[in-house]
DNA sequence: TTGTAAGCGTTATCAG
DNA sequence: CTGATAACGCTTACAA
């Protein structure tokens, strides 16, 4: 018994959905009281208000919100461009986003620019189509102008960039203190003994790098170090260009004993390079990345990392949306939010012995 | 010089979209030769439709999916409701959706239920209330009836299950063949010489879950082996727990020799336990995780495990809904698609020796 | 090939 | 406190 428990019962087709224009027929009042109880306003009798909400329950009302956008010529949509949504940190600022949006009433709508601008032009449109109320984005790889964002602009939709910007411009957006967080891990490095710490640097085109690179800066000088070129590698931040980068650190007539680098997956590839050619950290090479990826506590020893509060990164950016929508008309220019990042200090880096 | 890019221009505060009615008059046509050039009607001359086009483009048109979508009564709008969008398996899944989805003129909105049913129902009222095309949906951990999902199919809205289904019920799905990968996985182990094959069981209301503790019994029995109890554990499917479970099946009278673990942060967990042991991997114990989570490489040694085709998941799901919009009206009742899973083979299972 | 007009489900304005 | 009516931007019979 009890095999079947909820099936459908078979005598339901697609009824068409209930509208207003029923509840008022219904009830034989206006739709303008059924709009007025639906949505709270003052102007209402409690006992006809009370009717309306009973009936809606009872016929299974469902609200039109396209309708109501239409009319107001404001949704409640919110639109999110990333370049993808695979891997932990845009997965966590888009869990961010959504968590703040819908507690505010929007729904967000999710789009993949595949680290491609001319995709990114057409999230745009797409986006504006849709007549979303905002617009979130953190740019693609090769985005380099922002004539697809003036569009935006020019409509009046509020837009908000976060972790990727485009330098020089001056725009809405939540960013991490990069250069910061690279400055407290280089120092850190630094403070454990290490007096060559090489750099694993990310393509510099994109601010999130060219800060990482100067925060490492910023640790060197502070510690009167000047920076030696050969130690500060271009890499693509994968595992592989990670464990290319390492071995050629090793080449050199006096080699690292620390690496910082601007990405997880690069500093978990010359880790592994470095135990397979049997070089021990962080005795002899101590290691310390970006991100505070999954796998930093799983690899072996567990990796530093500086953590990049993806979550609070999303809940920023809608906060900064909100912000900028409930001062419609208020002249104010530019917001920028920084968060601040946090070195998450493991074994990789901690030299048990004296420097 | 160049320091300043593409600044705004200082002289353009939102200016009202422009809309079709706009282009007819600017071009002395009706509202219909519009709609008709833009949408590629086939009553059209080719010179007026050029000109509307141009036009458009010059005046920067921006289509209003909204009001179409309410005239038409059908929007290109998909819901996703996932438990949750971090982790790799869902944000792969939506990474698949949003692909196929975005190709075909859908644009997706995300909502999360967070693993509650009540916000599972909020989700399905929003989705609804965006009068969206179609609903796809991983159900949360605890979602024990369909009555939310009644609504879905009354309002005529396509439903699409995938990966977390509820058993019994004839909807719609994509699903893994999660007892054929637990099978696979533990023939695997069989096959290397182990004879006393422990599983990690996750919570078994949970279809996956419990076709995955059916293939582990199925591999059992081609082998000829009888099922013991003791060495099925009840595991949440954290890493703690997954330790806490291999600690208990090390205090047993006669210790498995190999273990298969529904998911792969378990059998990390029990990796770790075991290398704090001292007990040697895959030597002594052999391990296959589910899921094959990044994890699963990076872990020392490397760990087994069945990879669930995340993206194909969500490609899978998309076209399902697309075939049953295209197929409207036509009266089919339920599809159900399953995709095969792949045993990934690493070192945390291979014994080099014989048997 | 083109135009007219009605209507999708709301909300807002103005009268009662 | 309530009601009639216009309007949001677009599609689509139907008519010319």
């Amino acid at each position: 018994m009890a095999a079947r428990r909820n099936l459908p019962k078979p005598t339901d087709a697609a009824s068409s959905p209930v509208s207003m224009a029923d509840l008022a027929r219904e009830l034989g009042v206006s739709m303008t009281t059924i709009s007025r109880a639906l949505s709270d306003h003052h102007s209402i009798g409690p006992a006809t208000k009370q009717a309306v909400l009973k009936l809606a329950k009872k016929l299974n009302y469902q609200p039109n919100h396209l309708a109501a956008a239409l009319r107001k010529g404001k949704s409640k949509l919110l639109g999110v461009i990333v370049p993808y949504i695979e891997g932990r940190f845009f997965a966590s600022v888009v869990h961010g986003i959504e968590t703040a949006a819908s507690k505010a009433g929007y729904s967000v709508i999710i789009c993949q620019s595949s680290e491609d601008v001319a995709q990114e032009r057409k999230n745009v449109e797409t986006l504006l189509s849709a007549q979303v109320a905002g617009i979130l984005v953190s740019v693609s790889r090769n985005t380099l102008d922002f004539r697809h964002f003036e569009k935006v602009r020019k409509h009046g939709v509020p837009l908000v960039f976060f972790d990727r910007i485009l330098e020089g411009d001056n725009v809405n957006a939540v960013v991490l203190n990069d250069r910061g967080g690279a400055n407290q891990a280089t120092r850190h490095l630094l403070e454990q003994g290490c007096r060559r710490v090489a750099h694993l640097a990310g393509p510099l085109h994109l601010n999130i790098y060219k800060n990482r690179r100067q925060g490492y800066l910023d640790a060197l000088e502070s510690f009167g170090i000047a920076p030696d070129e050969s130690l500060i590698m271009d890499c693509d931040m994968t595992l592989e260009s990670g464990a290319a980068c390492m071995a050629q650190l090793l080449e050199l007539p006096n080699p690292p004993d620390a690496v910082f680098s601007a990405g997880d997956s690069a500093i978990l590839g010359a880790l592994q390079l470095l135990k397979s050619r049997g070089i021990r950290v962080p005795q002899d090479v101590a290691l310390a990345g970006f991100s505070n990826e999954a796998l930093t506590s799983v690899a072996e020893p567990m990796l530093t990392s500086v953590d990049q509060r993806c979550e609070e990164m999303g809940q920023a950016a809608f906060r900064l949306f909100k912000d900028l929508v409930d001062a419609e008309g208020t002249a104010f220019s530019q917001r920028q939010v920084v968060l601040q990042p946090q070195l998450f200090v493991r074994a990789s880096s901690l030299r048990t012995g004296p420097a």
